[in-house]
DNA sequence: ACCCAGGGTCATA
DNA sequence: TATGACCATGGG
């Protein structure tokens, strides 16, 4: 991976966008809900899950464990494959209590912070690699689905690469940065959001005397 | 009516 | 290692 070139990459999505202020949510905790819950699914059903659980003063580790798994499912429905969520946000926070909450997570090693995520059933590495560097803070670079097809359009990468391959590319070109990953995710995902969903131009392209596709489009 | 969204697990080959 | 089925709501 090319330092110059991901670092023009994000200057031109950060020109185009600005700020992102992720991830959405008031605590940590928040922010490790919100992980499990978005995986496939829109971030506003997400938020009404997330309002469900606030309403019902549950927002909180031990306060989940307490519910049945139905009325859990049944706070968590508006994200999606509740009954499923629902598992794995009790999974989760049953390790959550057990390793001793944030403050003892806080104190330990990236990497064995990371390997003690993935072995909660219901964490895959992009759940684990969002709740690394948005709630702990952490110079973890996540790799999505967006990320795969922008890089790849722009022939930086071919798309099929391992998702820790991709991983240790791009966090070995930009350095530990946790800002700087921080930002960089949220903006592809809001890039992703914004870009032509249709083919062959959208308005953006058409209108704007320079869009950020276009302005990519001239770095390959 | 169809498509997909800020994925992960499991069975199968 | 690598596919495919499955989970399920809500907005375009």
């Amino acid at each position: 991976m090319d330092a110059n070139v991901l670092s023009k990459v994000y200057q031109i999505l950060f020109a185009a966008y600005g700020p992102q202020r992720w991830w959405p949510g008031e605590t940590p905790f928040e922010v490790m809900v919100g992980a499990v819950l978005t995986q496939n699914t829109a971030w506003s059903n997400v938020e009404k899950a997330v309002a469900n659980l606030k309403n019902g003063d549950c927002l909180d580790p031990s306060a989940i464990l307490n519910l049945s798994d139905d009325r859990l499912a049944e706070m968590l429905r508006p994200s999606g494959y509740f009954n499923i969520k629902a598992g794995r946000l009790k999974s989760f926070c049953a390790w959550y209590i057990k390793l001793g909450r944030y403050e003892t997570l806080s104190g330990m090693d990236t990497l064995v912070l990371r390997h003690g995520l993935l072995a909660v059933h219901g964490i895959g590495r992009e759940t684990a690699d969002d709740i690394l560097l948005y709630a702990f803070k952490r110079p973890v670079f996540v790799i999505d689905a967006y990320t795969r097809r922008l890089f790849a359009r722009l022939g930086l990468i071919r798309g099929d690469e391992s998702y820790e391959a991709l991983r240790h590319g791009f966090e070995s070109a930009l350095g530990e940065d946790t800002s700087l990953f921080n930002e960089y995710h949220a903006l592809i995902v809001r890039h992703a959001k914004e870009i032509c969903q249709k083919r062959p131009a959208c308005e953006r392209c058409r209108l704007a005397s320079s869009c950020p596709s276009a302005d990519l489009a001239k770095l390959v």
